[in-house]
DNA sequence: TTGAAAGTGAGACTGATTGTCACTTTCGCT
DNA sequence: AGCGAAAGTGACAATCAGTCTCACTTTCAA
């Protein structure tokens, strides 16, 4: 048996925790935002550091790191139940959407194909609430 | 109206399409793998006319981008139906999964959630069929 | 107390992608 | 043919997220 990481969070992870959760349900903070926040409170903390703590926190589940599907900077956000993400097309936001392929489809869907799924990521691309409503009122909805 | 681009396609764009479709479905060419391809039939092609290239075939839908969720470099492959990827954690392949939400259930989805579905991205991660085998063989799959 | 392991900050580095710019090609017309 | 505008091109600089390295510090557990 190697040895329990007991260790407790250092500092600066904790730090990083903090922002990341203090944002709250369905924000969406680059490592860079990140750390910049990091630095009001801890003007020395380096990027490396924010990256690897991220990355960290993420291993331990107490953050989420969503890697949108459109090759832009990674977001992080409190851990929280599985779904989906909308990157709007007109405003840019990226929203949380409450969705996510069900266990059993999974399931049957590696058992058909011979595979193993272990996790799901899925980016809607579209129009968020306020910017579809906007359009709506001009343009009828497809 | 404004004017129609009947332009026909460049001969380097041409060839990139070329050598996208040449792969055959179920590939996954980085932008570098087709600019190495690319130089072989035309050495003095240049790295940007590559990605603008491909950038331009995706925007007609004669290529297809892909992003996996997990910030690397940009995969392009042959227009294909709606499908979904899956990583695999062992091998690190990329393989088409033959899958995608159905369209009533997006319909929904937007409609309930008061937004508007153009389109989605589904990446898994878990094991390819090889190596769900490979392992299969000594270790239960769970 | 003390040695090893883990964490740290600075900054160099990587690798993908984009922007710029001067030049060339091609298009749509005469 | 000939021409002007628009599109495409290659070289290369710039950007940008993220990673790596290294010497130093902190923390842990004995």
């Amino acid at each position: 048996m190697q040895r329990q990481p007991a260790r407790r969070l250092p500092k600066n992870y904790a730090l990083l925790r903090e922002i990341v959760h203090a944002a709250g349900r369905g924000t969406h903070q680059t490592a860079s935002d990140v750390y910049r926040r990091a630095r009001e409170v801890q003007p020395s903390i380096g990027f490396a550091t924010v990256h690897r703590g991220l990355g960290r926190l993420c291993e331990r589940g107490e953050v989420m790191k969503i890697q949108l599907s459109s090759g832009e900077a990674a977001w992080y956000e409190p851990p929280s139940p599985a779904h989906a993400h909308l990157v709007c097309d007109a405003c840019g936001a990226v929203r949380d959407v409450d969705y996510a392929t069900s266990t059993r489809t999974l399931r049957a869907l590696g058992e058909r194909q011979g595979l193993r799924i272990d996790g799901e990521s899925i980016t809607f691309r579209g129009l968020c609430r306020a910017c579809a409503n906007r359009r709506g009122a001009r343009r009828r909805a497809v």
